[in-house]
DNA sequence: ATGATTGGTCAACATAGCTGACATAATTGA
DNA sequence: TCAATTATGTCAGCTATGTTGACCAATCAT
């Protein structure tokens, strides 16, 4: 990397001039629209690429170490969440295919982080919970991501995980989002 | 899907309880750490993840119409933002390997997306520029996902905003962290 | 001249997504 | 009761995107 190229760092400085001076834009609840200048929404969508790698990078590399990936990952925090869930609400959540979840699935069943029961009610079903050793290695990845967020709320205030939460949801498909809402009983919107 | 297992919508409610009437909370500025319950971080990893597929969603379905993925996109964003950028440049950025980079770039290149030309200073530099036509797509993506970002921004006001990009900013890697600090005038921190 | 850097290339592989077709068992509804 | 629907699994095959390791050529810096 030559230093002509990138004089500061590895992300080096965006093409575009700017305004200067957003510190007092950003912080002005009443002038609208000020945080809404191409810049500020590129910034958006760097801070989300980034962002999510760095989030899920620490994961990854646990996962990595017992051969598992982040589909695992996925399927072990979601069964973990909501134990005794069945196949289709865990593709309903995923979404994507029956066979993509499949192979992960079974790898994690065979394995022996996930066992599963059938239904009592619809004995088609079969409800989705994890076993001891499913349940340590989520505790453990998730302790990893909480630990992270913890740390990122803690160092900017209520306040600003407010906002944080409600731009992200605002983010979401419309559909998504009715979900989440109910989700969660605190109130997202 | 069962109504039994998903009462209310795709994604059913968390097994954990929680105390109740967070709302006060998460809008109490003073009142500290009331927001690091185990489930408000958990419903950061969420929100990540939901609003990360969400947000690169529509995009790659105009990318796979023309045949390209997501990791093109990934290259035509940042070569749309740092014009002359070198091959050293994108592999610091995207944090992939050599060959993965080169598979999708000499792709890009064969179809006409991005051009190169010799470094000046650096005769074994190959800058890295979008042509007409990547620099049309690009447009049009990075359009669309603005779009979505100003939607969500002037939804939620210049207040969150800050939070969000906060919040963001302080869960990203050190490295990244500082590098995002000087690529953009106005601070991040 | 020599060693470091920039970049490309080849082979081979793994993960994780996709489609489409088909099978089985259980449930539901007319 | 019987047909349709649902929940789930499975098979074959494909694609995209990441990985490693080895190696080569051009160029730059000392």
């Amino acid at each position: 990397m030559s230093p002509e190229n990138t004089p500061t760092g590895i992300v080096s400085r965006v093409k575009s001039t700017s305004i200067s001076g957003a510190a007092a834009q950003s912080s002005s609840g009443p002038l609208k629209g000020l945080y809404l200048r191409k810049q500020d929404l590129r910034r958006g969508i760097e801070l989300m690429f980034f962002a999510y790698r760095d989030f899920t990078g620490e994961a990854d590399e646990i996962l990595s170490n017992l051969d598992l990936g982040r589909a695992h990952h996925r399927v072990i925090y979601f069964v973990g969440r909501q134990p005794g869930m069945s196949v289709s609400d865990l593709l309903a959540i995923l979404k994507i295919t029956k066979q993509s979840l499949s192979r992960v699935l079974s790898h994690l069943i065979e394995t022996g982080y996930i066992e599963q029961t059938q239904g009592a009610r619809d004995k088609r079903q079969r409800l989705l919970s994890l076993t001891k050793k499913g349940a340590a290695l989520e505790e453990k990845l998730t302790e990893l991501q909480c630990r992270r967020f913890a740390a990122a709320y803690s160092a900017r205030g209520g306040t600003a995980v407010d906002g944080f939460v409600k731009v992200l949801s605002s983010l979401l498909d419309d559909e998504i989002r009715a979900d989440l809402r109910q989700q969660y009983p605190d109130h997202i919107d």
